[in-house]
DNA sequence: TCAAACGTTGAGTGAACATTCAATCAGAAG
DNA sequence: CTTCTGATTGAATGTTCACTCAACGTTTGA
């Protein structure tokens, strides 16, 4: 007989019941008393442990803050070498979580800032935070392209972009219950980078000439 | 003294109220007592009207799925005549009615979307047809661009792009109460259009030499 | 003038909500 | 074994939720 696997402790299986039922049913629709069913822990110990349903959220949050790179970042890196390639390796991750659930749930983010941004004034910032590890993760990969892409191009500029992508993509894909919408701004966003690369080769192409003497 | 104006009746005081508290609160954290004191009226006129709250929701949408030629795309067409134009006049336009609140706001559909896609199966179709609604006017807009634009280039794949930057982008720009996010992907938008307008150009330069004997 | 039809009134319904707290428990320290 | 400490228990709190319905007005048409 196998051995029962020793629970987590109390705190790790609120966060966890409470990110699920979060990302699936939203915020408001999520009542404490699921949270305490799906923890499988009574009201007291959530209130020793969190003051409020609110702060439990703002706990949440700092979760996804702390798992971006071990477990959205770190996996595009290891697949993927190219600084350009692991941009579309990371739409294509995403592509991939939610596609085999008919994009019936959206980003976990995404889903909690247009539901609680405006009304929660401490919880704001903490998913701007989730968005701007997101981009900045994002923008590194386009710098260590270098002269792949212009110049002159602005890698912050693109690296919003790509976030954009993915967010607005993801909610036409969850609006239609499919993935038509997602595919189709990241087949633009592929053309897009496709015309930059272009563009920056033959700049290059002409800055060797103008300066072959310097080298490289 | 001035005659009091008649107030609008029943109906479109509920469907004011509820659009407008859908939109600020969202639709789980508004309720249905705030809508009666807002429309000034008692429950029983509501249910006389609306079924229920979920129903409410579904009158909500398919008003704004009437009111979205008469109030988006009309002005956007009456200011703007060249098609292209039209499509960044349209997002400037969308920028414009949500910065003065520091975007506190999202987009109505959007939030929505977000919030109620997975929870309620009869209202995710209404939403949809909403985004269906502007994408087809965009893609109307690309069309009549005409070779403007890289003749293999899909139309509906770039409208569909075009409401991915809008609610994407604001999205961000919720979440950071900043139009920056917004306006870096519009700006790279608007890059990937003009290097999409230049290889049309050069397409048909090339083209013309190649059939100049047919005319046009 | 009257009655049928229809919209409106608003107190009232039970259920679900987030939260509380005195009691109880388990484990550590002496 | 006793005492202390901190986590856990779970019934109970008051509030808010979406919604109901018998009573009441007002309009309509003959």
């Amino acid at each position: 007989m196998t051995p029962a696997a020793p629970q987590p402790d109390t705190k790790t299986r609120i966060l966890d019941a409470a990110a699920r039922l979060f990302h699936e049913q939203g915020f408001n629709a999520t009542g404490v008393s699921t949270i305490l069913r799906e923890a499988n822990i009574n009201p007291g110990s959530l209130y020793n442990l969190f003051p409020s349903k609110d702060a439990l959220l703002g706990a949440v949050l700092e979760r996804y803050t702390e798992l971006l790179y071990p477990v959205v970042m770190k996996p595009v890196e290891d697949k993927t070498a190219d600084p350009i390639d692991r941009v579309f390796a990371l739409l294509q991750q995403y592509r991939d979580w939610f596609s085999p659930l008919e994009f019936r749930l959206g980003c976990p983010i995404g889903n909690l800032a247009l539901e609680v941004a405006d009304s929660h004034p401490e919880i704001r910032p903490l998913i701007q935070r989730n968005f701007d590890g997101w981009s900045a993760f994002v923008e590194k990969w386009l710098i260590e392209a270098g002269d792949r892409l212009p110049k002159q191009l602005d890698r912050k500029q693109l690296a919003a972009t790509v976030l954009t992508v993915m967010e607005g993509g993801l909610m036409q894909a969850r609006s239609s219950r499919s993935a038509a919408a997602y595919d189709a701004s990241v087949a633009q966003l592929r053309t897009y980078f496709d015309l930059l690369l272009s563009q920056a080769q033959s700049e290059r192409g002409s800055g060797e000439r103008a300066s072959r003497s310097s080298g490289g």
